[in-house]
DNA sequence: CCTGGAGTTGTCCTA
DNA sequence: TTAGGACAACTCCAG
């Protein structure tokens, strides 16, 4: 008698071996599993930044595969054709994978199903990337939430499942199909500055994201109410490097911060609320795609944002020299580290579509480019509530002052004097680094002066607030 | 159906 | 010096 035939396990955003409902499911099952990744056309369109990280992250998650006696199969082309020319050299007759919601993944997975169930194929998709999936979250009329606060009262005491533990040995198929290179992938190619500059910031893998979650939810998690605001500090779990990738799940961070929580962690329940701040946005680029694409609020199509990325004062916002301090210390940490401390987030996002009125979907594609944190969801969500064109009550006079705010998060100017070198008699290291980092045509040294305000907060309220008005807003 | 409270992250002026 | 109110009107959501 021939044993049951392998499980593919398709690998995507879940790039862990524990709380992996896929991967467990095809442990208990008995059989064989072949892991596969593979290089589609999705791949080929990240960002530079984000593309690059995950080249590291495939790297190292097949190093842990290995170290449980598996592997991981590497493939170029569209998935349907992958799978099934793996399932005729394996012989496999089930599929699994974990779920994704962004509208191009769920329109590829769902004909991927349904195409491989008309072969005789099990296919089957599996949770572990959110917390709530999103059809399980209603209005009480039925709906889905567009404003935060009701959907976090909605979700806050639901049971989340327990997370569960990473299989101790996965049971390798009998002959290895042949793997692609991962070194030939190039993922790396459009990231230069990536090995020598980037490199040190990140966090990689599932055992460095677990030890982060555990040190945070053990220490800085009581004090993350007040410090997470401060860009200075290292008040926030930084997680979310991981989280995107699949590197830690969901489940295992709230129940982290739900221990902590429970064990009087005052900082802990705001911990939990960020990330049920992710979980909107997923539900939100659910069921309201375009929210990645045009304005969610469609009133906004009537107003004028300057679309023009290569206009001079777009292109000082990018490179770190608008002569806003905390604009350009946020623009030039993406770059050095490709992260930028949430605060930073908002102002540097501010700045750009009020005072430079400038259009979100510019930010958003150079965010895509820098963030090795990048994510579909958060990223979209994230812009449009910044620019007012999002779901959320944002009043339209709500324009960030990025001197006010400076003060107020930034008092002793930690945060601008790592990362800005210009005027500093004895410039930081980190924000000297900045000058290795970036491309030679930026024309940019140290020893230049800071540049003056190309416009300032004053001048940009203002100009903002009336072109509100004369738009009717 | 109607009602009423609420809405992540702010700023600025006035008393 | 500082605290409070104004700053649109609208949509969302629960009851």
């Amino acid at each position: 008698m021939s044993e049951a035939p392998p499980i593919l396990l398709w690998l995507r955003r879940d790039l862990r071996l524990s709380d992996h409902p896929a991967l467990s499911a095809a442990v208990a099952s008995g059989r064989r599993i072949v892991p596969v990744f593979i290089r589609d056309a999705e791949v080929d369109a990240l960002g530079a930044a984000p593309k690059w990280r995950l080249g590291l992250g495939v790297e190292k998650h097949r190093n842990a595969l290995e170290k449980c006696g598996s592997g991981l199969v590497l493939r170029t082309g569209t998935p349907l054709a992958c799978l099934q020319r793996l399932i005729e050299e394996t012989g496999a007759t089930s599929v699994y994978w974990s779920r994704l919601y962004d509208p191009v993944s769920i329109s590829r997975d769902r004909e991927i199903k349904e195409t491989l169930k008309a072969q005789g194929v099990e296919a089957r998709s599996f949770g572990g990337h959110l917390l709530f999936e999103p059809w399980s979250v209603e209005t009480k009329t039925g709906g889905f939430y567009r404003v935060y606060s009701p959907m976090w009262r909605a979700v806050k005491d639901r049971d989340v499942a327990t997370p569960l533990a990473a299989p101790v040995r996965i049971a390798p198929p009998e002959i290895w199909p042949k793997s692609e290179r991962l070194e030939e992938w190039s993922l790396d190619a459009a990231m230069a500055r990536g090995a020598t500059i980037v490199r040190p910031y990140l966090r990689l893998g599932e055992a460095a994201a677990q030890d982060r979650l555990a040190s945070f939810s053990n220490g800085a998690i009581s004090a993350y109410v007040a410090q997470r605001d401060i860009p200075s500090v290292d008040g926030t779990s930084g997680l979310s490097e991981n989280l995107t990738l699949g590197e830690i799940s969901p489940h295992q961070c709230w129940h982290a911060g739900m221990r902590a929580h429970l064990d009087g962690a005052a900082g802990a329940e705001t911990f939990l609320k960020e990330l049920v701040w992710r979980e909107f946005a997923y539900h939100l680029i659910y069921h309201t795609p375009h929210i990645a694409q045009r304005n969610w609020k469609p009133d906004w199509d009537r107003f004028a944002w300057n679309e023009d990325a290569g206009h001079p004062h777009v292109q000082a916002w990018m490179q770190g020299r608008t002569g806003i301090p905390f604009v350009d210390a946020g623009m030039r940490e993406l770059y050095v580290t490709g992260r930028m401390h949430n605060r930073a987030r908002m102002i540097v996002a501010s700045y750009l579509t009020k005072h430079l009125l400038s259009h979100w979907k510019i930010g958003l594609k150079w965010f895509e480019a820098c963030l090795v944190d990048w994510d579909p969801a958060s990223n979209a969500m994230g812009w449009q509530w910044s620019a007012g064109s999002g779901p959320d009550a944002t009043p339209y006079f709500r324009v960030f002052n990025p001197v006010t705010q400076l003060d107020k998060f930034d008092p002793v100017r930690q945060y601008t004097n790592r990362w800005i070198a210009e005027g500093q008699a004895a410039p930081s290291d980190t924000a000297l680094s900045y000058f290795n980092a970036i491309p030679k045509g930026w024309a940019l040294s140290p020893d230049m002066p800071y540049p003056s305000a190309i416009v300032s907060p004053q001048e940009g309220r203002q100009r903002a607030l009336s072109a509100y008005e004369t738009r009717g807003f």
